[in-house]
DNA sequence: CCAATTTTTGAACGACCATTCAAGTTTCAG
DNA sequence: CTGAAACTTGAATGGTCGTTCAAAAATTGG
C-alpha cells in the first residue's frame, strides 16, 4: 500500500496545477507542457498518470465535483427546515473551498466544452440533475405547485449566473458575501 | 457602391457558417477548414475577408451583439412603464432571432474564451455594462434602494443562467415560453 | 471586348503540440 | 544489499492547423 501513496500525491499536485494553468491560459489553448511546468514535472509524466490530456481534464473535473458534493453533504447535516436546506444547497455552491476565481473559471470552461466530450458531458449531466432534485425537494414544501418550476428555474439560473460572473472577476471573491446575497435571492423567491 | 455588395454578402454568409460550425464542433477545436466547408468556401478566402481566425470570431461576436442591441431598441420603443421596460430587457435576450441553441452555444463559448482575448473581452464588457445599466435604471423605480443590488443580481444572473442551459439543449428552444418564464421571474423579484 | 480590379483557391510553409518510447533514476520489499 | 517495480524525462514522431502566396477565375467599368 505504500506503493499507492506517491501516485495519490502526484495526482493531487497535477490536478492543482491543471486548475491554475487552465485558469491562466484558457482551456482551449493550454498545453501539456504548461501544466507540467506549473506542477514542476514533465509532460510525459502527466501521461504516465492520466493516460491523456482528456483523462487529466476529466480527473480534474471529478475533483471539483467531489468538492461540491462534500460541501453539499456537510451543509445538509446541520440544516433542519426546508428553507435551511435550500440555503445549504446555495451555500455549498459558494463554499470557501469552491468559490474561487480559478475554480469558477475552470468550471465554466469545462461547461462550455462538455457538449463536445462524452466523458465530460456525462459528469456535467449527473451534477446538474443532483442540484436540480435538491432544489425541487425543498421548494416543494415552500411554494405552491404552480410556482415550483419558475422558482427552481430562477434559483438554479441565478446560481449559474453568479458563477459565470465570478469566473471573469479580476479580484479575489468573497464567498461569505456571495452566500449572503444568495440567501437574499432565496428569500425573494420563496417569500 | 456596387463594390461593397459582394463583400457584405460574403461577410454575412461566413458569419452564419461560423455560428453553425462553432456550435457543432466547439469553439476550441473548430478549424478554419471546417468553417469554410460549412460556407462552401475555402479557408484562404476567410482570411481574405477577415484577416485571421480571431478577426472572424470578433466579427461574429459583433454580429450577435448587434442583434441583441437591435432587439433591445425595438422592445424599448413600445414599453411605457418601468415594468414593461424591464420585461423588454428580458424579451430582447429571449428574442426569436437570438434565443436559438446554436447562438446561445456560441455566446457561451465566446464568454468562456473572452478573458484570454483582449478583443473579445472588450466586447463582452461593453455588452454586460449596457445590460446592467438598463436593469438598474428600471429597477430603481420598482424596488426600494436596499433591494436594488440583490434584484439586479438575481435578474441578470437568471438571464445568464438560462442562456447557459439553453446552450446545452438538444431540442429546439421555445423563445415565447422563455419570455413568459422570464416575466414570471421578474414578477417574483419586483413583486 | 478589353484591361483593371476584385475574388478565389490549391499548395506550400512553418509552427506547435499530444503522445510514445527507450533509457535512465529512484524507491523499496525481502 | 539487491533486484524488481515504480517513476521520470528528453528526444523523436506523426499529425494538425493557421496563414501566406502566386496564380487563376470572375467581375466590372469604360
Amino acid at each position: 500500500m505504500g506503493r499507492k501513496r506517491i501516485r495519490d500525491i502526484r495526482n493531487e499536485e497535477l490536478i492543482e496545477a491543471t486548475i491554475v494553468a487552465v485558469h491562466t491560459r484558457g482551456y482551449g489553448v493550454v498545453t501539456m507542457a504548461e501544466i507540467a511546468r506549473e506542477a514542476g514535472a514533465s509532460a510525459a509524466s502527466i501521461n504516465y498518470y492520466f493516460g491523456s490530456k482528456e483523462g487529466l481534464m476529466e480527473a480534474t473535473m471529478r475533483h471539483l465535483l467531489n468538492k461540491l458534493k462534500q460541501a453539499m453533504i456537510r451543509g445538509y447535516s446541520t440544516a433542519d427546515t426546508p428553507k435551511d436546506r435550500l440555503y445549504a444547497v446555495m451555500d455549498a455552491n459558494f463554499d470557501d473551498d469552491l468559490f474561487k476565481v480559478a475554480q469558477c473559471s475552470l468550471w465554466m470552461q469545462f461547461w462550455a466544452s462538455a457538449p463536445y466530450s462524452p466523458r465530460l458531458s456525462r459528469l456535467h449531466r449527473i451534477n446538474r440533475n443532483r442540484v436540480r432534485s435538491h432544489f425541487l425537494a425543498e421548494l416543494r414544501r415552500l411554494v405552491p405547485p404552480e410556482q415550483l418550476g419558475t422558482a427552481r428555474h430562477a434559483l438554479q439560473g441565478y446560481m449559474d449566473g453568479v458563477w459565470l460572473q465570478a469566473a471573469q472577476s479580476d479580484v479575489p471573491l468573497d464567498p461569505a458575501k456571495a452566500r449572503k446575497a444568495a440567501h437574499r435571492v432565496v428569500d425573494l423567491v420563496v417569500g
